[in-house]
DNA sequence: TGGGCACTCCCCTAAAAAAGGGATATTTTA
DNA sequence: TAAAATATCCCTTTTTTAGGGGAGTGCCCA
């Protein structure tokens, strides 16, 4: 039986080379692409494919986003993420929000057909490259725990605040802003706010 | 007389696509595609086409300057810059580079073929969404122009190191390290060092 | 009910950055 | 070639951070 594959890419070229790629597979029933998510939503009230390719970066909700929200609706539906090199970052978090595969855009047709026939049986495909860029992610960046009050503070540092206008805006001392800004370096294991910055922006904190 | 083709993309899919999209186009003379630039490089000395389409993001080195390598060895090339939307900013560089055009990564065939026909008799091609976007990031997002060398403390600044271990690093006084890091300053417009490495993570220049 | 945690505040010193100023080579480019 | 941009260096002063330390209050929960 048919797999009824749909396809989420804001990028009619990319749409159009894996329409090129699977136009000779049997097995795949094209039934149509969306360019941004709130058409794929439209699309879903009408029907429901059994796997969609769905690119991370759409131009009005995020991929992340728009696949939580389909696997709430629709928790039949498989999700394969497409990503680019260089958005590793989002993959954790697109297969926490349902995903059940990965591939990157500059897939062979055989790496292509490997997830969907994969993730169409209900099992999980991590592309090769994708899954290094994970695994390299995972030693190297374990979110600490913030209380909500660093967090606060975090995000007014990160805007340039100084501690002394951090402390007239929270109402306490600059003292206590202080606190919070040393337990925060010691948290990110940063050495100054540069670097603390950074990470918290490379984590998507902020 | 057939336009000779050639690609520089690092995603499968897309030249797939734009393959599929010019198979049936009878005076368009595919020459192959390379998925980085210093392939490309290698393919030229070999053999020239007329028209290169170039994605701005290469793994290697950046589109932008290979367009202008490119361009210095072989003049007579004419360059077409592939482009996603988040890219705007880098498409005036790729124009002042010697490129000759630019389309979107979601155009159309016919778009497409209009651009190709357009540079092929040595007329400039703009595609609509694009000319709209540089006139949105005019007045949104003015990433400002910074040096080689700024760059280089900015990203030395960012990984959390201090004036003087930068200047040890560059082999430069600490006082010029404090210079950079003034300009950098003022380009970004920002306070201080937070605010700083914020906005470049946030214009994706890190 | 007592330990753990978050939040608050304070002390100290040394280091670093911010914000002014100015100056002089060198390299690019128009 | 001359102007402009870039890179280099130095000065002062003030403000801010970093890195130690300790300490009190309130709250949750085992």
């Amino acid at each position: 039986m048919a797999v009824k594959l749909f396809i989420v890419d804001d990028h009619y070229m990319v749409i159009e080379g894996i329409h090129s790629l699977l136009q000779n597979e049997k097995n795949i029933d094209w039934m149509g692409h969306a360019s941004n998510a709130s058409s794929c939503l439209a699309f879903l009230q009408q029907q429901q494919p059994d796997i969609i390719l769905m690119d991370i970066n759409l131009p009005d909700i995020s991929g992340i986003d728009l696949c939580k929200t389909v696997k709430e609706k629709y928790p039949a539906i498989y999700i394969i993420a497409l990503s680019t090199f260089n958005q590793q970052s989002f993959i954790e978090k697109m297969m926490l929000n349902g995903a059940s595969g990965y591939v990157i855009k500059n897939a062979t047709q055989q790496e292509l057909m490997e997830a969907i026939n994969a993730v169409s049986v209900g099992k999980q495909f991590l592309s090769f490259d994708a899954a290094l860029a994970i695994r390299h992610q995972d030693h190297e960046s374990d979110v600490p725990v913030i209380t909500r009050r660093e967090k606060e503070v975090l995000y007014l540092i990160a805007d340039g605040m100084t501690n002394n206008e951090i402390a007239v805006k929270l109402f306490i001392s600059s003292a206590t802003v202080d606190t919070h800004r040393k337990n925060l370096l010691a948290k990110f294991g940063t050495r100054n706010t540069a670097s603390l910055v950074k990470k918290v922006m490379q984590l998507n904190l902020i």
